[in-house]
DNA sequence: TACCCGTGGCG
DNA sequence: TCGCCAAGGGT
């Protein structure tokens, strides 16, 4: 249990000596800070400082972004990507300027109806300008109190951030802009996702994961995992004897399990005619389509009849009886297809 | 809920 | 080289 008042004071106190020199950090203007924050969303620091001085120099004001074309106002925005910031930016600004008389709201309530305002700019804003007592739960706070805390739940889902923030709540009701700004920078600079400086850190002594030397294992955040998907033609190839030709894998995926010849869908029948050394006749249609997903990826797999007059082959692949298939191992996917095609 | 959106830096 | 990460939000 981290107390808070001790917390924050030693936190605030090395953010008021450390704090790094930022261009929207030199005034109060809320449109100011309002589109740092936007170039800020997962951008970092160095890479927007430029584009911020160039954008607040050729737009100053909420009108003059409010009436400037569109083409105009994306070529300020070249390279930082993510465009659709800007473009949301520059119509909840046309927003403010028309419902608003060019004031940008002041209670959190309004401000965040305003298109490209979620919950983290919300917060940042509003807790920045006006000091309103809303923790703003970015990626670096999720990393920050994952590890004060030593909370192993995911920090991609979207039940941890709310219990975050419902824990952050009693840290910023008073200075809350220096507060969520002050978590941000310590994640940024000290409490880092590699190579923390743990040694540097102004609130070690308040951390679960330092005292409990788990620091690197925290915050446990789940891989998502972009399932590949690839489609195979399997051949069940049969000779004149009834026997069916199987091969092992020598591969780290299914590495020793049996299976049916099964080539990559653009491999032609004459290069899969090649690997067998061996004629092929192939059925024209597959007899059917099925797939198998594992964790990481999916396979399509157009199942086939094949038959072949070559009677020897050499390892890994060799001819067994259907009795046989019994004392081999093979994938469920193939297993699947042994049975399909042998009622 | 899960995916998409851009680019640059880092280990 | 490659995956992860960066002051997220929209759909």
């Amino acid at each position: 249990m981290i107390e808070t008042k001790q917390f924050k004071d030693d936190l605030l106190n090395w953010f008021h000596k450390n704090k790094r020199q930022m261009p929207w950090r030199e005034t109060s203007n809320p449109y100011y800070i309002w589109l740092s924050e936007v170039m800020l969303q997962q951008t970092q620091v160095n890479t927007v400082r430029p584009y911020y001085k160039a954008f607040i120099e050729r737009f100053p004001t909420i009108e003059s972004l409010s009436e400037a074309n569109e083409e105009d106002v994306l070529k300020y925005w070249e390279g930082l990507g993510y465009y659709s910031r800007v473009r949301n930016f520059q119509e909840a600004v046309k927003e403010v300027h028309h419902s608003y008389h060019g004031v940008v709201p002041d209670n959190p309530d309004d401000f965040k109806k305003l298109k490209g305002v979620g919950p983290y700019t919300n917060a940042a804003v509003m807790s920045i300008v006006h000091n309103h007592p809303i923790p703003a739960v970015d990626g670096n706070v999720l990393r920050v109190w994952s590890r004060l805390t030593g909370n192993d739940s995911d920090i991609a889902a979207p039940k941890t951030k709310k219990l975050y923030e419902d824990e952050l709540q009693p840290f910023v009701e008073e200075h809350s802009g220096d507060f969520n700004q002050a978590m941000m920078e310590l994640g940024a600079t000290i409490c880092t996702p590699k190579k923390t400086l743990c040694i540097m850190c102004p609130v070690q002594k308040h951390c679960y994961a330092f005292a409990n030397g788990i620091v690197d294992e925290l915050p446990v955040k789940k891989k998502k995992i972009k399932k590949k998907t690839i489609d195979f033609n399997v051949l069940y190839i049969t000779n004149r004897s009834g026997e069916i030709l199987v091969r092992q894998r020598d591969t780290k995926l299914l590495n020793g399990m049996w299976e049916f010849p099964m080539f990559e869908a653009d491999e032609s029948i004459h290069s899969i005619e090649e690997t067998l050394d061996a004629v092929i006749d192939i059925d024209q249609t597959p007899e059917y389509t099925t797939k198998h997903v594992f964790t990481h990826m999916t396979w399509n797999m157009n199942v086939y009849r094949a038959h072949t007059q070559k009677s020897d082959f050499d390892y890994p692949y060799k001819w067994i009886k259907k009795e046989e298939k019994e004392q081999l191992s093979f994938s469920t996917s193939m297993s699947k297809i042994f049975n399909q095609l042998n009622g």
